[in-house]
RNA sequence: GGCCCGUUGGUCAAGAGGUCAAGACGCCGCCCUUUCACGGCGGAAUCAUGGGUUCGAUUCCCGUACGGGUCACCA
C-alpha cells in the first residue's frame, strides 16, 4: 500500500461537444479520486491547433460543473501543477525530449512528408504492417549537427527497443505484453515544436503527480510506448484503467457523425442530470448490491473499479428514460412542479385552472419532461371526440347510459360549492351510491366528456378540480348535448 | 493484414469449478383501480463454438468464429 494522495485527471481537447464516452470517463476519473479521498484534476490538451474549436473549453467547464464533477485542479482554479493548458507548457517538453536524446532514448528525424509517404505505399504494397523505417535512427552526431544548422526541419522520435518485450498492468486487463518489434519510433516533438499527445500525456501526467489514469480503451495498444518513456526516464508508471467505449448498436460507436446525443442533447430532450449521470455510470459497471439508483455522493461510496466491464456497452435509450422516470418520482412534489411548470406551459395558458393538481397528476405519468405538453393538451380546449369513446365494455358503459349519468352528474355539480378534490369526491360518490352503480358507470363518462380523450392524467375527478366549475360544467353540458343527437 | 482486447437473456449485467445461472430495463399475464400511469405479484428469455484439464465446467487452457481497438507530424 502506498500513502501517495490518489490523484486523477480529465484531459479533454476543446474539439467540439461533450458526448456521453467523454463523460463517463470523467465520472469515473472523478469517483476514483474522491473515493480515496484524492483530488480530480482538470487538464486541457490543445496540442493540436487545428482541431481547436471556439467555445469547447467553455462546454467542459459548464457540462462539468452542471453534473458536479468539481475538479480540484484547472485552468480557471489553478494549483500547484500548473499551468493546466497543455498549449501553455510548451518549454518544458522540449526539455524533456533533449533528455531522452541525451540517454539515447529519442533521436531527430529530418525524413519529410513525402519519403514518410513513399516508405508507408512500398510497405503496405507488400503487405507489411506500416511503420517508420528508422531511416534517421542512426545519423552520426556531425550528421545531425549538419542538418540542424542547415535548417532542415526536423521531428523528434522515440527510438524504441528493437527486441524483447514491454509489459505493463492494467488494473481490469491485467498484464499486457507486446513484442517491441511491433511498436512503431513515434514521434514525440512535431515539426512545429509542439509535443504529440503521445508525448504531452506522459510527461504531464507524470509531472501533475498523477496515480491512477482512466481513459478510454483505444489508448491500450500505445501504451506498451508510453511505458518505455516512463522507463527511460525513470519515472513509475501510474496505475492504468482502460475502460471499454459505449456503443450505439453492437457495430457503431456513440459518435457525434451517427447524429447521437452529446449530454447537453439529452438534457434538451427534458432528461435530468442527476438521472443522466446516474445511467452512464452503470453502462459499463455494476455496483455490488441490487440497487442502481445513485447520487453522486452514493457513487462515490458505491463505486469499485471491480465493477467495471471489459466488453463494449450498448446505450439504452429506453433505460435512460425508466432511470429519468424514476428519479421525476422521487422528487418532491414542489420540485417536480418547478420542472414541469415551463412544459406544462406550453400547451396550457389559461390561468384560472389549477397547476398544482395538473402537476400531481402528472408526475407519476411522466418519464421525461417534454412529453408533458400533449398530455395536457385537452385543458385550454376541449378536442373533438367521437361518442364511441363513451362505449366501454369493463365499465358497462355506452352512449346511452352515459347520457343518463351524465344528466344526474350535472344537478349535482351544479350544487357543490366545496370544488376540490375532496369536494368533488364526496359528491359523486354519494351520487354513484345513491344510483346503486359502479363506480365506472358514472365515473367514466364524466371523465369522457371533461377530456374527450381516452386517456388523461388523472380521473374525472381530478380534471374536474383542475378545470374549475364553471368550464367542467360547461363540458357536461356538451357532452349531454352530443349524447342526445 | 500485423499486434492487443473482448464474447452470460433483446439491452445493462451478477457470477469468479458443484447455483433451479442474481438483479434492473423492456416484453407478457394477473391484482389494485374511474382511463392511463404508479404500486404489488407472477412468467417467457442467456452462458458464441469445437477440443482439452477435471469426478464435475458459464467459470481454467488451446483452437475457431464473431465483435471491438490500434497501426498519423489527431488526441
Amino acid at each position: 500500500m502506498d500513502s501517495k494522495k490518489v490523484r486523477t485527471r480529465f484531459a479533454p481537447s476543446p474539439t467540439g461537444y461533450m458526448h456521453i464516452g467523454n463523460l463517463r470517463t470523467a465520472l469515473y476519473a472523478y469517483l476514483i479520486a474522491k473515493k480515496n479521498g484524492g483530488d480530480f484534476i482538470l487538464r486541457i490538451e490543445d496540442t493540436d491547433q487545428t482541431r481547436y474549436v471556439e467555445g469547447a473549453v467553455e462546454l467542459i467547464y459548464r457540462t462539468l460543473k452542471r453534473t458536479g464533477l468539481l475538479w480540484d485542479e484547472g485552468p480557471d482554479v489553478g494549483g500547484p501543477c500548473g499551468p493546466y493548458i497543455q498549449s501553455q507548457r510548451m518549454g518544458m517538453f522540449r526539455e524533456y525530449a533533449q533528455k531522452l536524446i541525451d540517454s539515447g532514448h529519442a533521436y531527430y528525424c529530418f525524413c519529410d512528408k513525402e519519403r514518410l509517404e513513399e516508405v508507408r505505399k512500398i510497405q503496405e504494397a507488400s503487405r507489411i504492417p506500416p511503420m517508420y523505417d528508422r531511416h534517421c535512427r542512426n545519423l552520426s552526431p556531425e550528421e545531425v549537427k549538419a542538418k540542424l544548422d542547415a535548417g532542415v526541419p526536423y521531428v523528434i522520435r522515440q527510438k524504441i527497443p528493437l527486441e524483447g518485450t514491454t509489459t505493463f498492468h492494467d488494473e481490469l486487463y491485467g498484464d499486457i505484453t507486446v513484442e517491441n518489434s511491433t511498436l512503431d519510433d513515434q514521434i514525440l516533438i512535431k515539426a512545429d515544436g509542439m509535443p504529440t499527445y503521445n508525448f504531452a500525456n506522459v510527461v504531464d501526467d507524470h509531472t501533475m503527480g498523477i496515480t491512477h489514469v482512466v481513459r478510454g480503451n483505444e489508448y491500450l495498444s500505445s501504451t506498451p510506448k508510453y511505458n518505455l518513456l516512463y522507463e527511460a526516464f525513470g519515472w513509475e508508471p501510474p496505475i492504468y484503467i482502460h475502460v471499454e467505449h459505449i456503443m450505439k448498436n453492437s457495430k457503431e460507436k456513440l459518435s457525434k457523425r451517427n447524429g447521437d446525443a452529446s449530454f447537453e442533447d439529452l438534457i434538451e430532450k427534458g432528461f435530468l442530470t442527476e438521472a443522466v449521470l446516474n445511467y452512464i455510470a452503470l453502462l459499463g459497471w455494476s455496483p455490488k448490491g441490487e440497487n442502481e439508483i445513485f447520487s453522486l455522493d452514493e457513487l462515490i461510496k458505491e463505486f469499485d473499479i471491480d465493477g467495471l466491464s471489459k466488453s463494449p456497452a450498448i446505450f439504452d435509450p429506453v433505460k435512460l428514460r425508466a432511470i429519468n422516470a424514476e428519479y421525476i418520482r422521487r422528487l418532491p412534489p414542489e420540485k417536480f412542479l418547478e420542472y414541469a411548470e415551463p412544459y406544462i406551459r406550453q400547451s396550457v395558458k389559461r390561468e384560472d385552472v389549477n397547476i398544482r393538481i395538473i402537476a400531481e397528476t402528472l408526475q407519476p405519468r411522466t418519464e421525461i419532461f417534454t412529453e408533458i405538453p400533449e398530455q395536457v393538451d385537452f385543458i385550454d380546449a376541449l378536442p373533438e371526440y367521437s361518442t364511441e369513446l363513451y362505449r366501454n365494455k369493463k365499465m358497462k358503459t355506452d352512449e346511452a347510459t352515459s347520457l343518463i349519468a351524465l344528466k344526474e352528474v350535472l344537478p349535482v355539480m351544479q350544487a357543490l360549492d366545496d370544488w376540490s378534490i375532496d369536494g368533488i369526491h364526496a359528491k359523486l360518490f354519494e351520487l354513484v351510491e345513491k344510483l346503486g352503480v359502479k363506480n365506472g358507470y358514472v365515473l367514466w363518462p364524466v371523465r369522457v366528456a371533461l377530456s374527450g380523450k381516452e386517456r388523461t392524467p388523472g380521473g374525472a375527478i381530478e380534471i374536474a378540480a383542475i378545470l374549475g366549475k364553471e368550464e367542467s360544467l360547461k363540458r357536461i353540458n356538451k357532452g349531454i348535448e352530443l349524447l342526445s343527437k
